[in-house]
RNA sequence: GGCGCGUUCGUCUAGUGGCCUAGGACACCGCCCUCUCAAGGCGGAGAUCGCGGGUUCGAAUCCCGCACGCGCUACCA
């Protein structure tokens, strides 16, 4: 049998960073066994659509790296991928459960249902239906049908036993049907709940193995329940612990970005991202800690998946990302940093330039839109000479002497400066003058930039150029 | 309230009865490297393994109870 494996967000909004982590898992497991990993969209609640989301959802995922290979826009055997566009098909499977008597109408309004509910916990009692639709007679359904009262179906629960199954990561899970309400499983605007629709899809798609967060634990015996009633193989199941705010609530917003694009916007790479949730809740098993998603897809296995939630620490995140920046392709990391720099109105024409930028300041960078805190240097033409230390190596007296062996030099270089013939030029002067360390750089250094901090010389020196230079140290000569 | 699931340094985690005087990583601190700031290298501090009972020669690891946290308890997913 070949494992299948789904993610099914709702389009309610942005992709959640744990929308993202169940579907990296899913999108691992299913690839690690060379299966397929389907994109299911579950609107089933018209209310809460978001216009837009869906499209959102799939960009994400691209971005991430995350390919399905059936799903909506791409197509597959087993579709259409999308719940509304397959509600014949509940509503079929939701009469068949009728018929069969594993289901009933309900004609309670939500009104009643409402006041029921808050006086079951006003009276301190379990709220939960009361089962009156459930013993109406056969001649009353018929009566109410035929009035064309507004109805749901409810899928009934045995009224008394257990029913235990098997979750890979938490071992056997047991639940008494005693404290399972009867489910209503076609709404009354005749779009089915999640409990029925999860159910037939996952079926129809040929789910191997439901992979899902751990919210959806208590609710599996019903879903259990619904492939027996309709006859059908089940698949196995697996509950991710959840990921939690530093408080340890469940992950929200309020507490920082939940959304993945908002990580994407501010300049995090998608491989970092995706390494860092990887790591949230599953482990290799040794000290490794960064990996490639091929490399994930070959390690992965759901018996690593550990039970307990994991907070998702932005710290530990911005660490794993500025390694990445560290190590990324310099054409690439500098494709990505231009908007930024674009935005804070900086002028980046000249790639090449922008380039030796990148370079010069990714090592302080957690992530890129960080990149204007560090690049005024580059940019000012106005060189303001700071108080302190700046000031004191400017007076010093091996500081012109610096200056003028460097202009000399750069007079007698063919060509323009660059990084390398900058330090053999420097270690020319070193042995000329014998100045060296810290007041043979520091002076070159504070004249271009007015600081005594930056990023390194090399850079800086071949950025500016021979004739900017040759500007900027003229005016300490005299 | 009921039910379910969890509980190892602040955080992510290793650990499946002796290798644990509990290992690694982030963050923190120090040293080294270095023209500076970072990065990097090295080192330090940091967990009586939620608590209490058992079982065993021996328990973070097995059993029981309790506590705490989270989730579910919708015509939301």
């Amino acid at each position: 049998m070949s494992i299948r494996t789904r993610f099914a967000p709702s389009p309610t909004g942005f992709l959640h960073v744990g929308g993202l982590r169940t579907a990296l898992y899913n999108y691992l497991f299913a690839k690690k066994h060379h299966g397929q990993f389907i994109l299911r969209i579950e609107d089933t609640d018209q209310t809460r659509i978001v216009p837009g989301a869906i499209e959102n959802l799939i960009d994400t995922l691209h971005w991430a790296g995350i390919e399905f290979d059936e799903g909506p826009n791409k197509g597959g055997p087993y579709g259409p991928y999308i719940q509304s566009q397959r509600i014949e098909l509940y509503q079929k499977h939701a009469r068949e459960l009728v018929e069969k008597g594993y289901a009933y109408y309900c004609f309670c309004s939500p009104e009643r249902l409402e006041k029921m509910r808050e006086e079951q916990i006003k009276s301190k009692q379990q709220p939960r239906y009361d089962g009156t639709c459930r013993r109406l007679s056969q001649e009353e359904v018929e009566k109410k049908l035929a009035k064309g009262e507004p109805k749901t179906i409810r899928m009934k629960i045995p009224e008394w036993g257990e029913l235990t199954f098997h979750d890979l990561i938490r071992g056997d899970v047991t639940i008494n049907f005693k404290t399972l309400d009867d489910q209503i499983i076609l709404k009354s605007d005749g779009f089915p709940t999640y409990h029925l629709a999860v159910v037939v899809d996952d079926h129809y798609m040929k789910i191997s193995h439901v992979i899902r967060g751990e919210e959806w634990l208590p609710s599996t015996p019903k879903h259990i329940l619904l492939y027996e009633y309709l006859n059908w193989e089940k698949p196995q199941f697996a509950h991710l612990p959840l990921l939690l705010n530093p408080d340890r609530t469940k992950l929200s917003k309020r507490q920082g970005d939940v959304a993945v694009e908002d990580y994407r916007a501010k300049g995090y790479l998608p491989e970092a991202i995706v390494n860092f949730i990887a790591l949230l809740g599953w482990n290799p098993g040794d000290e490794r800690e960064f990996f490639k998603l091929d490399e994930l897809i070959n390690e992965f296995s759901l018996e690593r998946v550990n039970k307990a939630g994991a907070i998702f620490d932005i710290k530990k995140l911005n660490w794993m990302n500025s390694h990445y920046i560290k190590n990324a392709d310099l054409d690439r990391l500098t494709q990505l940093a231009i908007p930024f720099l674009k935005e804070k109105g900086y002028d980046v024409a000249n790639f090449q330039k922008v380039k030796i930028i990148v370079e010069a300041v990714r090592t302080h960078l957690e992530y890129l839109a960080q990149i204007v805190d560090h690049v005024d240097v580059f940019f000012t033409e106005t060189i303001e000479i700071e108080n302190g230390e700046a000031q004191e190596i400017l007076k010093l007296d091996s500081s012109k002497i610096v200056f003028e062996k460097f202009i000399r030099k750069l007079q007698e270089l063919d060509g323009e400066i660059n990084r390398e013939n900058f330090k053999q030029l420097m270690k020319e002067i070193q042995n000329e003058t014998g100045i060296k360390g810290k007041n043979l750089f520091m002076p070159i250094r504070i004249a271009l930039t007015g600081k005594a901090h930056g990023p390194e010389l090399p850079l800086l020196v071949e950025y500016f150029g021979k004739e900017k230079i040759k500007q900027r140290l003229e005016r300490f000569i005299n």
